[in-house]
DNA sequence: AGCACGCCGACT
DNA sequence: GTCGGCGTGCTC
């Protein structure tokens, strides 16, 4: 509920400048009621800002200003105006930050533009010509349309002059239309497509949820192929049915075309796109249209959850497991859980879709706070592929190749069979490593703590870190003896120069996020590869997530062991993952797949829970693991990253952190560090890491803001609170 | 975030 | 003497 406030009532507005909290107004003539985006006047500037409710500070009434001006968009509603506040209260990010993310559309203080549009107009043009005809036959095709010039002209294949023409004819009219349209409309009662007995049964349970118009969040749990997308499509026809909003949020931009293609099928037309990749136009038809009730169904990207929806039924977060969902900048936020708190403060459900869901979502069906479904055959003929372990302390190898003599002959099979393969290497470019065989240093970046990887493509060295790129260099940059810098270990494009040389006649396509300069060469790309232009195909993990390649029968993963190095905790989960998911590109259609790793540690328990299939057994392990050590999601942790360009100074603050933890020790948490952090040089600035553990119901968040409140920063050093991190060292 | 105010070093 | 560096503080 909005409350109206009359012209000149004291009201509360909080601003996206950079203060405690809002600041009082007087409303402007005419009124305004709560959540209204206005402009305000702040010293000598003009603002955004949200009518956040009575003005109730103690800043003196003669010195209030009236809001300037009230912009035209739909009122914030109460649902979202408590989200921000409590995500922002989650995430120890300020509220204007929050505000400020909401906000984020293009030109919101324009005025209401206007386009000019052509409607059919009410006499017969005196003479009649072809190109004429052609603009009438579009006009009456589509009678009550209104389009711009430009679309007319291109959809009558005729110059703008004809229509001009028409128009002086009388034939056509020319009328101004809010340049902000709504979207089409879906049909929700289309009826869908056939469904197993396993996916209508878990489709109605979802129904059920929507219908109830609660609260409630559920894990779908389905192997890939199952019809995961088909199932949870029920349940936003049955959303857009009940007349409320849905979202759908996907890991990555390049599954939006697919996904947007089966919309328009069940739906019978397009459903709205929210990435980066929109336009500007788009974007404020957008933000303006989910507020006004204009877009019933919303693609997106984990941005999209802050759009101003005026009446949201569902979220659905669909590769929930994929860590992308994780802002690692700016306001750090973790889409997965904010959906959660979204719907949970406008009774919408969310259903987290994944084959391979994380551990966090996994734990919270296992104690009931989420429901749980699960699909288990794979749609169609299709099964799981066959998974097998090639040991590779077995495997006779040369030197400076990496795949195994058993994986040749496999890759060999299916070539002469005329199925395709895919060999899955986590690693971008040509080689990780370029080591000086002089003085034994490793090539760095100058402004990251981290690795240069040879880019043969590029012919340079490129930090993955911060994107610097430098000309491989001849002579050691450390010892500047020529000629004996060495490429070592392997990358795609290095694994493709082995490819080459041992299937010289096999057609090879390598995707690599790098090699592609658009979302949309990627797209392209990846729909030749599925239509069979490919024999082998080498990818990095972009090809993990959600990509159907259905002549592809055979999975070789290079190195297994990657990722399970290391002590991140999430290690053993990430590569059970990543792994399964990659997996499940084998063998979708007709054809059986198999999936081949390559690994020098076969007994290892993660390469032995994804080699059995038994995957409740992984994720019961792993939460015992954890339940034990205290860690997510049992406990609670948080990061804590300070950087300046000087590292000592950096350190110091860190010290001074780690010395007064009273507040924090008051919780019984614990604090460890200060550390370098995982990266320790971003970008010529130092980082250094505290890290926070506590238990699960300790007032985590509250003890955090006290510890921090006391220590005043000096220019230029920056401070960053990381709730729930994803990863720690 | 801006922008003003304000207090110390090198210039016409 | 002043121009200008950016440290501190305020904006309803």
């Amino acid at each position: 509920m909005n409350d109206f406030f009359p012209g000149g009532a004291r009201i509360a507005v909080l601003t996206t400048q950079p203060l405690p909290g809002p600041l009082d107004y007087l409303a402007p003539e005419g009124g305004l009621s709560t959540g209204a985006v206005v402009e305000v006047p702040l010293g000598p500037r003009r603002v955004a800002g949200v009518v956040w409710g009575r003005g109730e500070g103690d800043f003196p009434a003669s010195k209030l200003r009236p809001v300037s001006r009230v912009l035209e968009a739909a009122p914030l509603t109460e649902g979202m105006r408590d989200f921000l506040i409590r995500s922002a209260d989650y995430t120890l990010t300020p509220p204007y930050q929050m505000l400020r993310m909401a906000l984020r559309a293009p030109g919101l203080g324009d005025e209401p533009a206007m386009r000019r549009v052509y409607r059919l107009g009410h006499h017969e043009p005196s003479r009649m010509t072809p190109p004429r005809q052609q603009v009438l036959a579009v006009m009456e095709e589509f009678a009550e349309a209104a389009f711009t010039l430009g679309e007319l002209s291109e959809a009558a294949g005729v110059s703008t002059s004809v229509i001009k023409g028409l128009v002086k004819a009388g034939a056509l009219r020319e009328e101004e239309a809010p340049r902000d349209t709504p979207y089409p409309a879906l049909d929700a009662a289309r009826p869908g497509l056939d469904l197993t007995e396993d996916q209508a049964e878990a489709a109605a349970r979802l129904r059920e949820g929507v219908a109830s118009g609660t609260y409630g969040t559920t894990l779908l749990r389905g192997v890939t192929g199952s019809g995961k997308t088909e199932v949870y499509l029920e349940a936003v026809a049955e959303c857009l049915a009940r007349g409320r909003q849905a979202l759908v949020l996907l890991p990555e931009i390049a599954l939006t075309g697919a996904f947007l293609a089966r919309v328009e099928e069940r739906f019978g037309a397009k459903a709205a796109e929210w990435h980066s990749g929109i336009t500007m136009t788009e974007r404020r038809r957008l933000w303006k249209m989910v507020g006004e009730g204009g877009a019933e169904l919303v693609v997106g990207a984990r941005s999209a959850l802050f759009l101003p929806f005026r009446e949201l039924g569902l979220i659905v977060v669909d590769e929930e497991h994929d860590t992308s969902y994780k802002q690692e900048e700016g306001v750090l936020y973790n889409a997965r859980d904010m959906a959660v708190l979204r719907a949970s403060l406008s009774g919408g459900r969310v259903i987290l879709a994944s084959a391979t869901p994380s551990l966090e979502s996994w734990v919270n069906a296992e104690q009931g706070k989420y429901e749980r479904l699960d699909l288990t055959s794979r749609f169609g003929p299709a099964v799981m592929p066959k998974m097998r372990a090639i040991d590779m302390r077995a495997e006779p190898m040369s030197h400076g190749t990496w795949i195994s003599p058993s994986l040749a002959a496999a890759v060999e099979a299916r070539m002469e069979k005329g199925e395709q393969s895919l060999l899955f290497l986590n690693r971008r470019g040509y080689a990780p490593v370029t080591l000086c065989r002089a003085c034994g240093e490793q090539v760095a970046c100058r402004n990251c703590d981290a690795r240069m990887v040879e880019h043969r493509f590029l012919k340079r060295l490129m930090c993955h870190q911060c994107g610097e790129t430098i000309p491989v260099p001849t002579v050691c940059p450390s010892c500047e003896v020529e000629g004996k810098l060495a490429a070592l270990g392997p990358g795609v494009e290095r694994l493709a120069e082995e490819v080459t040389a041992r299937f010289p006649e096999a057609r090879l396509a390598v995707l690599s996020s790098d090699l592609f300069g658009s979302a949309r060469a990627l797209k392209a790309a990846i729909e030749e590869i599925a239509a069979g232009a490919a024999d082998i195909v080498i990818g990095t993990q972009l090809v993990a997530k959600g990509h159907n390649f259905p002549l592809l029968t055979l999975v070789g993963v290079i190195d297994s062991d990657l990722g399970l190095q290391g002590s991140d905790l999430r290690a053993a989960e990430k590569t059970f993952q990543l792994i399964r998911q990659v997996a499940g590109r084998a063998g979708r259609a007709e054809a059986p797949g198999e999936a081949l790793l390559q690994t020098f540690q076969p007994e290892h328990p993660v390469i032995r829970a994804i080699l059995s299939g038994e995957e409740e057994r992984f994720w019961a392990a792993e939460a015992a693991e954890r339940k034990a050590a205290g860690a997510p999601p049992f406990g609670r942790m948080a990061g804590l990253i300070l950087s300046s360009p000087d590292l000592q100074a950096t350190f110091d603050i860190g010290n001074l952190l780690a010395r007064n933890t009273e507040k924090l020790r008051a919780i019984g948490a614990e604090v460890y560090g200060p550390a370098p952090a995982p990266i320790a040089r971003v970008r010529g600035r130092h980082r250094v890491r505290l890290l926070v553990k506590a238990a699960k119901s300790a007032p985590l968040q509250q003890a955090l803001a006290e510890w921090v409140a006391p220590v005043k920063l000096p220019a230029n050093f920056r401070l960053a609170i990381d709730i729930d991190p994803q990863s720690f060292w």
